[in-house]
DNA sequence: GGGAATCAGTGGTCAGACCACTGTAAGGCC
DNA sequence: GGCCTTACAGTGGTCTGACCACTGATTCCC
């Protein structure tokens, strides 16, 4: 039978089937939205069992290349990119330590967000930034809310930039920053200033995108950035520092 | 059994062993290294059968986060950049029109990472991107090479930002670049000044990383990118016109 | 004609068996 | 005694055949 895999005898047989779709993707002889034969007729030609073949399909349907519904059959799905945000969420988490790196890869992906947002961004994407800064403003002192319309925020900027690369990389590091958002509120709640100074940045950075000016939001976004450091350094500081009457 | 998969009904079994290995990687109960119980103990410990274990085991290990031997075991490993650019490349020959919005993606990668770069290169970092600059300038007539160094400048610029998050995420787009820069270098190679150019432009970028400006170094490698965009236009535009004796 | 029950086809799951590979420990040979 | 060979236990790899659960269409009854 031509679609037995005989060849790569050192791969096992998921494996084996698993190439099998990837090349058949690949080149195209299988197309988004074509239905797969049954599970059972599928082992029969291509040589293998069921369970085997079952692993194959589960891991491309795990990858996003198939779309598997229990009753009607599996279906070739377009890539989706959103399975790399599983992947990051994973490599990325591996490495201790590294959710300080993670926020470079954030301002990274959100100051070039920024600037593309002030050439593309929308009328609909303008309103929808300025409700989560209304929104920001009436949580501010609730770590838990403000830390997730601060992180909100920052997010109806990227997808503003309107590439799809930019929100998919932001979308990957999002659950390691959603996470830290909320507990660098809860560090720096308490710090003197930090309300006024937290509207007053976003607010910033909002009206430097209505006016277009990439350059200065860029820039007002970084300094956001590095003014939060400098307020949980300060807060650092204040929790070591023995009180002088207590 | 305080182990057992009891929540999220809606997902199929597979689905929820997959899960709860990639919760259990990424809060860090399971590190790189580590071997798994066998299948036949880890399928009752989870409550699951062994074919439904193998098919999250076999997905986890299709996208490398596991490594899984013959006779030996499923050992956790550390997550292999090398399966991100295969999807990237999937995703791509699916749709093509992806590549400049990667490019965005890029570009915020890179200038985020020539600012870091500025702070924290070593004395070697600095060689390493200078080696690269000259490797750049001997193979200025080939598109092949050409493009293979013009890519390994960047990348060391990257890898001097001592960022894994950012290294981690350029290496994710490594491969869609590496050809782009390629093809890029064979459009262009003909447009006159671009020789030049090339030298001088990433001549500038270097000097600005040694002096450790990291304003300036932004700013020319953005440049960088802008005119690199100027001249493939150029060289479009030449390649439809007709050309008037010929 | 419309609604409900039926049924065939599909993926989802399971148990148990056997094969193939690996590393080790026991045994035999020198 | 030391070395090599062999046997074995543990592991992943595969298979079979069965049954369950969901889907959609067909059929039947009202």
């Amino acid at each position: 039978m031509s679609t037995m895999l005989a060849e790569n005898d050192d791969l096992s047989g998921a494996e084996k089937v698993f190439a099998f779709f990837r090349d058949a993707l690949v080149d195209g002889s299988l197309k988004p939205g074509e239905r797969l034969l049954g599970e059972r007729e599928l082992s029969l030609r291509l040589g293998v069992s069921r369970p085997v073949l079952r692993e194959a399909l589960r891991s491309l349907s795990m990858l996003g290349f198939l779309d598997i519904r229990h009753g009607k059959g599996a279906y070739v799905r377009q890539a989706d990119i959103n399975v790399l945000s599983d992947f990051f969420t994973f490599s990325l988490a591996q490495q201790p330590d590294i959710l300080d790196d993670v926020m470079q890869a954030r301002i990274a992906i959100e100051c070039q967000a920024i600037r593309l947002a002030c050439e593309r961004a929308t009328e609909t994407d303008l309103k929808h930034i300025g409700s989560r800064l209304t929104q920001l403003m009436d949580t501010l002192h609730d770590p838990m809310d403000g830390g997730a319309a601060d992180f909100a925020f920052h997010q109806a900027i990227v997808e503003a930039s309107r590439s799809e690369a930019l929100v998919t990389l932001y979308g990957a590091i999002g659950e390691l920053l959603r996470r830290s958002h909320v507990q660098r509120r809860e560090v720096t709640v308490s710090e003197p200033g930090i309300v006024d100074y937290l509207v007053e940045a976003h607010r910033e950075v909002f009206l430097s995108i209505v006016e277009r000016d990439a350059d200065a939001a860029d820039r007002k976004l970084r300094d956001h950035f590095a003014i939060g450091d400098e307020f949980r350094r300060r807060s650092l500081i204040s929790a070591f520092t023995r009180r002088p009457q207590t």
